[in-house]
DNA sequence: CGTGTTTATGAAAACGTTTTCATGACTTGT
DNA sequence: ACAAGTCATGAAAACGTTTTCATAAACACG
């Protein structure tokens, strides 16, 4: 089986009985050579159990087929479908992916995108918002752009194609669809402060309260995060106030569920005491309990798209790529319920 | 900032004043070079704003300071912490992991084992048990082994150095602690049939039961898989059997958290009415409802170790590595509790 | 048939590094 | 102060491809 490959293009020529640059031409397979020649040297390099050298390949092509792909945190449930859906495109693309979790740090965040620099990658895409490159502010630094995509967040300053769902609108539905069944005094858990999707999501659920004259009250709108133990928090500080919501609108599913739990702790039953919904449509809102209504993002599309785009870049650098803002579904399950009138 | 590099060493030298090789041997610090030409060297390199180019150097010097993750299902929640663990001490070592999601396809997984014989990696760490090279059986093909280590599931056949818990014993251990607050009726939701781990947790939950004096009856041991879907069915199975048993061991959380939604769907109080207990941990394993009794694994851990495995592989590839077999932990939560006697 | 065009192939340059080898300038020990 | 090392540096080879350029053979066309 395969044996650790010593093998190069010269000895795989020499058996062919052929010169290294048509078993060059055979291998890629890209210009024409006689079908008797290929096969002889298929043969050959099958033989010698040849494998091409990636190293030298990229080098002399100058370019890799690697995508690097750049994650604030991996362990993220929202983020593994949406790999899928980059990986299985890059695969169609003939592209390999290389996925770097920049536990939200700069400087590892720069440490994988010098990959593009140094040629080991031809493109990225960006999952979390972060720039790499600090100051980039203009378009076309030289003269071309840079081969990047981000998904899911614009990147403020820095015009860079992305790829997303319009989040204000979404927001503002979830308030529209918790005010039909009757709710009036909805809160709203809001995201990081320094996450770009916070503020277009309090945006839109604020749209929402002002359109179907919602209550607003000091205290409506909690910072929160987007983890579990942050939206439990966010919850206790919001089950203190004495003036009560009837819905909670957290800004992810993570801390939606955690203001489930805290929500319970304290004796209230979801949705008859108190409804709560999220954001995302992670793979475990179906499974909680209650199952949450929430906002489904289509993750894999996102991803299989954002690569297209990085595809199109790739192959023509200066053609101008158009955001892609994509269909989300408000999802009803059994985390909210028309209130208890008392 | 970053402009697209284009500048060389060569461009570097130039600017410096000094040659080639010198360039070469201040920027990988490896060789001395005097103080005086470092600084000139390196500022000429930071004001021409170079960057090495990777290709060539890992070319000339065979060695691409990338290592392969391989796992079957990105998806799977117990993939997330191990690579972080993977990750940082890969970071640490001054390597970085290019991550391959199988999707559980051994094609796929050929695919990008390749990247290893293409010397666009060098070294692999499998998650999931599929041997890439399908026909490795003896340990060291061309009289030196392969740079691959697996995580969690030794590889039948191949002697791969592996890092793993003990699943057999701590399998024994969660009967145990079953039996001993008074469960005599205990179920098994075994994981899928081609899964080494299902087998040595079912051989684990069989000493269990043996050691303890716990019945055993036709359908005790429900075949399943590692999913919420799979661990629905089995349990629906196993509830619609007349002899109910007073717990379930499932083999993992997902299946465990299914077999909750099914028990609950029927009105059961979990532990009340029955106990469900898991295996894992996984970061959701805390925040259900009810919280899950289950294994902790310390994936970071493994992840590290792991890496600290290869790292020795590459150094010296003829070091035989010893398996790792890191502790686990019993963590009682609230799906388990006593039986109630009736 | 002769000229011009396509086609398959080979020879050699190029990609940007690292590494080997050689060299001259400094140390060091006696 | 002289042989024997050590040290910093440069010139050039090497890594394994892809690509350019040249060439000879085959083909088309009037």
């Amino acid at each position: 089986m395969p044996r650790r490959s010593t093998a190069t293009m010269k000895d795989v020529a020499a058996r062919a009985g052929v010169s290294l640059a048509t078993v060059s031409r055979a291998m890629s397979s890209t210009t024409d050579v006689s079908d008797d020649l290929t096969r002889r040297i298929h043969n050959a390099a099958h033989e010698l159990n040849y494998t091409v050298n990636f190293n030298a390949r990229s080098l002399r092509s100058k370019s890799s087929g690697m995508i690097v792909v750049l994650i604030a945190d991996i362990s993220n449930s929202f983020f593994p479908v949406l790999l899928q859906g980059i990986e299985e495109q890059a695969r169609a693309m003939g592209k390999a992916i290389l996925i770097g979790d920049t536990a939200g740090d700069r400087e590892m965040a720069a440490t994988y995108a010098r990959l593009l620099d140094g040629q080991r990658a031809d493109g990225m895409i960006l999952l979390n918002g972060n720039i790499p490159y600090g100051d980039i502010k203009s378009p076309r630094l030289t003269g071309r752009r840079y081969p990047i995509v981000a998904i899911s967040e614009r990147i403020a300053g820095a015009d860079i194609p992305s790829v997303s769902i319009d989040n204000v609108a979404a927001c503002t539905d979830m308030v529209a669809y918790l005010a039909q069944i009757g709710h009036r005094r909805i809160a709203h858990l809001m995201g990081p402060q320094d996450n770009i999707l916070s503020h277009e999501r309090l945006e839109g659920y604020r749209k929402g309260v002002l359109m179907h004259a919602c209550e607003t009250w000091p205290g409506s709108v909690v910072p929160s995060g987007f983890s579990i133990r942050s939206g439990r928090l966010a919850m206790a500080q919001l089950l203190d106030n004495p003036v009560r919501p009837t819905a909670v609108f957290a800004s992810n599913d993570e801390s939606a569920i955690g203001a489930i739990i805290e929500a319970k702790s304290r004796g209230l039953k979801i949705p008859d005491d108190i409804s709560i919904v999220g954001f995302d449509d992670i793979d475990f809102a179906q499974s909680y309990d209650p199952s949450l209504t929430t906002i489904y993002q289509p993750r894999r599309d996102m991803g299989r798209k954002a690569m297209q785009m990085l595809g199109n870049l790739l192959a023509d650098p200066d053609r101008l790529q158009a955001d892609a803002v994509l269909d989300y579904k408000l999802v009803v399950r059994a985390s909210s319920a028309p209130p208890i009138n008392r």
